[in-house]
RNA sequence: GGGCGCGUAGCUCAGUUGGUUAGAGCGCUACGUUGACAUCGUAGAGGUCAGAGGUUCGAGUCCUCUCGCGCCCA
């Protein structure tokens, strides 16, 4: 044997090691002429591609064990398993950081201009992107990693391309100029899902629009029915009010809208009405958006710069006014006093100048949704713009019946909803991005004679006129209009290759539901639209990592858990651990992040425990030859059938909770098998068999034991995958087995029938519950664990008294018992209960028993069984149970009532003989 | 405003189609160095499953409402 592992598992010791022994034996790299050859079923995995600059979190450390844990389950089941890695090139973030450099030397992008800084872009790129490929390494992350895929690479750029051609040749990609969101910081457009929206406490204020004189008529009318929000002015003119959250909009106001079925305002629809300070008139329109409820149930439109005022713009054909600078200030459309200030120092000035004129009403307190930028978080500004979109109706059809007719599963299944809703009500999206890191847009403008050329390869002239003098498209596309790609693009479309043929589709897809639609559903839609099937079959949607408190983990808040970190302290498996075994399905994990040792007790606990398990295993295995558990079946003990038996339940439902995504419930059953079945049980009861003579139970001793470590280091492997290849390769090998090079390669345990043994399982289980309520009457009366007593057993079945005399050390070593006695129960006092089939037990222990507490005890026992019994009675006498229930629940009921009664009667027996004391 | 989800032991949470004497980990209490493990062992305390109705032979689990808390979309 090599050298004695240490009683404290190490994790740095081993890990390393480990990474590169995977690396080095190319464990992870899969051959698609195998699959496209032998036709065999892959399973395929596309990571979540990080941002090139990212550095692993501890919601990346989440999304990937949980990846690694099923294609590392999948690998063992025999099936060719890629994970491809790879990052992307994140548009806005990555220039941000670039930019954020530059102007510490007081630089901008404008000042290197376009080629030089996409070249330092690459260069911060090639020094900085790729550590989180790494650290997926460090946490055990089993990615093919020959494959890594960035989206910048020239192959998924191609397929970029040709998506865009493709798209707009079908006219399914188009450029007008439409209402989008813009981010005033980062000075581009974001698509809609991208500008965040979160409550802000605002204003609500009430402008007095001044109505021309022909309204006036209308408007005194309206006030006499009591409409209260038309009014005199101090010049003898009527006004009407409008509420509005952004006065200083009003600049660029076209139009003043009520809802066509409120009466109040009848007659004034049509009339004319003054923008203040702007001198402008402009038309009172009727339009089923505006909400009479609302204020006083008249909006001002500002076409240019609200979604929902543009609509009803182009419903109504109004005229639409840009009145703010890409910057986010007032331009040249306003009045001059205006120009150049901020929204915020327009809207102050605005609102003096109304003041001034008596214009301004009443202002009060209004919490509304304010969408921010997603990547920098300023105020996003609504604005009329020239942008590239794609038509996504025709796009989502497909992609929205794959969800309906169960092509796609969501897990949790309440995802599909919020999927089904989107698609439902899908809206264009913007794609163009006025940054320079990122794919070009592949469209030239002709400079004579002004056409549009989108193309496939760069063109040298006009295919309209020939002329040489092309403008490129300044714009890039957004970073998620080659991700959408991503399950393609990474197997080398739109080239016919051979991993395409292998690999596509592929089969799981796991992620956050952040980017439910940023994401998943837009790789829906590509899948069925450039490769005519959806690009995977099943979503697992994973919960979102947060602090003590349940706030998001992030860098601002600085409370944050560094994965890095808890691997140099606790080790990859720790943190793997703890995280499967944290969360529910689908559900948050709450961690402290002050408190790493804690949060993270569970995995390093655990990892520790199997340590020690398999090295106190492996120190006395040593190296003696290990008989074939099928040679040795003769001769197990019953801690041996049970064990065995135990072992065949947990590989079935582990088995069966890897299929369904219950992660949760696979390291909950594996920590109780583990920890308490083979740590606290088994271990304990065959230790002294493992030192004995060369005989036959020995033999069957050491089998068992090689044969359910093994099968339990393969079924924690996926969750823990370091210490368990460690352990396993020191594991020896029993006669006629054949061991793989490696765990990681190894075959996954299959459940084997012929071990399941009840009888065994009904033995053990007594015998636990009998050293269980010896040791806690022990406890109960003070008498110490070091000293031997002994034992009345009355009433038991025969089985377990015949296997109690047979092996008396198993009660001698659990309990410290020395005679047992059976069926003689002996009047004197001694510490007694009974179990749960009715088998009395005593300890005669003469002298240190409270008789009145004794008789309390049964006295409260007895109560509380005769409450169980009354309880199964009822069900038991109702006809409709009986009839209507399954009849393994009513016989269920008719054992529990058994119990109960034998129970009851040894008790009753009991009080009678206090009260004769 | 629309939609989705949550409320189970002091804390963090399990509890799959309704049938358990309602579970785990941490924390807490008491005891414990018989060489695998003190990152441990043994025993124990602790819950009217948010509240109110309803469906059912049977509800933590299904339905309705109320209260409290999240998230997403407008």
């Amino acid at each position: 044997m090599a050298e004695p592992l240490p009683p404290r598992f190490d994790p740095g010791n081993i890990e390393e090691g480990w990474i590169q022994f995977w690396n080095e034996n190319g464990c992870f790299s899969v051959d698609p002429d195998t699959v496209v050859d032998s036709g065999v079923d892959p399973y395929v995995i596309v990571i979540p591609p990080p941002n090139v600059t990212a550095v692993l979190h501890i919601g990346h450390s989440l999304n990937n064990t949980i990846q690694d844990v099923l294609i590392r389950w999948r690998r063992m089941q025999g099936r060719v398993a890629l994970w491809v890695p790879g990052t992307d090139h994140a548009g806005i973030a990555t220039q941000n950081m670039v930019e954020k450099q530059l102007a510490q030397e007081n630089l901008s992008r404008g000042d290197l201009g376009r080629d030089d800084f996409e070249a330092r872009v690459w260069d911060y790129v090639d020094k900085t992107g790729g550590r989180i490929l790494e650290q997926l390494r460090t946490i055990g992350s089993s990615c093919d990693f020959d494959r890594t895929r960035f989206t910048l690479d020239s192959g998924l750029s191609d397929a970029v391309r040709e998506v865009f051609v493709q798209l707009y040749e079908k006219d399914l990609v188009y450029r007008s100029e439409y209402i989008i969101n813009w981010c005033p910081r980062c000075l581009t457009a974001l698509a809609n899902e991208e500008a965040e929206s979160s409550e802000v406490e605002g204003k609500l204020y009430e402008l007095k629009y001044p109505l021309a004189k022909e309204a006036w008529n209308a408007a005194s009318e309206a006030h006499d029915r009591g409409v209260d929000t038309l009014g005199h002015l101090s010049d003898g003119g009527w006004y009407i009010t409008l509420s509005t959250t952004r006065p200083e909009t009003m600049l660029g106001d076209t139009a003043v809208a009520v809802n066509p079925k409120d009466r109040r305002y009848e007659g004034l629809v049509g009339a004319n009405i003054d923008v203040p300070l702007t001198g402008r008139s402009i038309t009172i329109v009727a339009d089923d958006f505006v909400d009479p409820e609302f204020g006083s149930g008249v909006v001002k439109v500002t076409p240019a710069h609200d979604p929902n005022d543009f609509e009803i713009a182009q419903r109504a054909g109004l005229e639409m006014i840009n009145i703010f600078t890409p910057e986010a200030k007032l331009n040249e459309n306003v009045p001059e006093e205006f120009r150049g200030l901020s929204s915020s120092k327009g809207r102050e000035k605005v609102l003096d100048s109304l003041r001034e004129l008596d214009l301004l009403g009443r202002v009060s307190n209004h919490v509304h949704a304010v969408p921010h930028c997603y990547r920098c978080h300023t105020v996003v500004e609504p604005r009329l713009s020239l942008q590239w979109f794609v038509r996504m109706k025709p796009l989502a059809k497909p992609a929205l019946e794959a969800s309906r007719d169960g092509t796609i599963t969501f897990t949790p299944d309440h995802w599909q909803k919020v999927y089904e809703r989107w698609m439902e009500e899908i809206r264009d999206w913007c794609i163009s991005r006025q940054l320079w890191w990122g794919h070009r847009i592949p469209v030239w403008y002709c400079d004579d004679c002004g056409e549009t050329i989108v193309a496939r390869k760069d063109p040298h002239d006009c295919e309209f006129c020939d002329s040489v003098n092309l403008t490129q498209d300044p714009d890039v596309l957004d970073t998620w209009f080659s991700s959408w790609l991503w399950p393609f693009s990474v197997f080398g479309w739109p080239q016919e290759t051979t991993d395409l043929k292998a690999f596509y589709p592929t089969n799981d897809m796991v992620t956050a539901p952040e980017i439910l639609f940023f994401w998943v559903a837009r790789m829906v839609m590509a899948g069925y639209e450039f490769m005519g099937e959806a690009p995977f079959t099943r979503v697992y949607l994973h919960g979102t990592v947060r602090d003590k408190q349940g706030r998001k983990m992030s860098k601002s808040l600085g409370n944050g858990v560094d994965p890095m970190e808890v691997v140099d302290l606790f080790g990859a498996d720790a943190l793997r651990f703890t995280l499967i075994s944290s969360s529910g399905v689908g559900g948050d994990i709450k961690l402290d992040h002050e408190d790493l040792g804690s949060s993270f007790s569970t995995g390093r606990n655990f990892a520790n425990k199997l340590w020690n398990a398999g090295r106190f295993a492996l120190m006395r295995l040593g190296d003696d030859e290990v008989k074939n558990i099928l040679d040795v079946r003769g001769s197990l003990e019953v801690e041996d059938r049970w064990i065995l038996s135990r072992l065949q339940q947990t590989v079935t439902e582990v088995t069966r909770g890897l299929d369904d995504f219950r992660f949760h419930e696979i390291s909950d059953r594996l920590y109780h098998f583990i920890w308490g079945d083979f740590a606290d049980w088994y271990l304990e009861l065959v230790k002294a068999r493992l030192t004995r003579e060369d005989d036959a139970s020995y033999h069957a001793a050491r089998s068992t034991l090689v044969t359910v470590l093994d099968e339990i280091l393969r079924l924690l492997h996926p969750i823990m995958p370091f210490v368990t290849s460690e352990l396993w390769s020191q594991l020896p090998i029993p006669q006629n087995t054949e061991k793989s090079e490696t765990l990681a390669v190894a075959d996954w345990p299959q459940a084997q029938k012929d071990f399941v043994d009840e009888q065994a399982e009904m033995n053990l289980n007594q015998i636990q519950e009998l050293v269980t309520q010896i040791r806690s009457l022990r406890k109960e009366y003070g008498v110490g664990e070091k000293i031997q007593v002994d034992l009345q057993i009355s009433g038991a079945r025969t089985a377990l008294t015949e296997l109690l005399i047979a092996r008396p050390e198993i009660l001698g070593k659990m309990a410290r018992v020395g005679e047992i006695q059976v069926n003689a129960i002996s009047k004197g006092s001694g510490a007694d209960t009974v179990l749960k089939d009715g088998t009395e037990i005593v300890i005669p222990l003469g002298g240190v028993i409270d008789l009145a507490k004794e008789c309390e005890k049964v006295r409260t026992e007895i109560l509380r069984l005769e409450l169980l019994v009354e309880g199964v009675r009822k069900k038991l006498s109702n006809e409709k149970f009986l009839s209507a229930a399954p009849v393994d629940v009513v016989e269920k009921e008719r054992l529990k009532e058994d119990s109960f009664l034998q129970q009851l009667a040894v008790l009753k027996k009991k009080r009678s003989n206090l009260s004769d004391v």
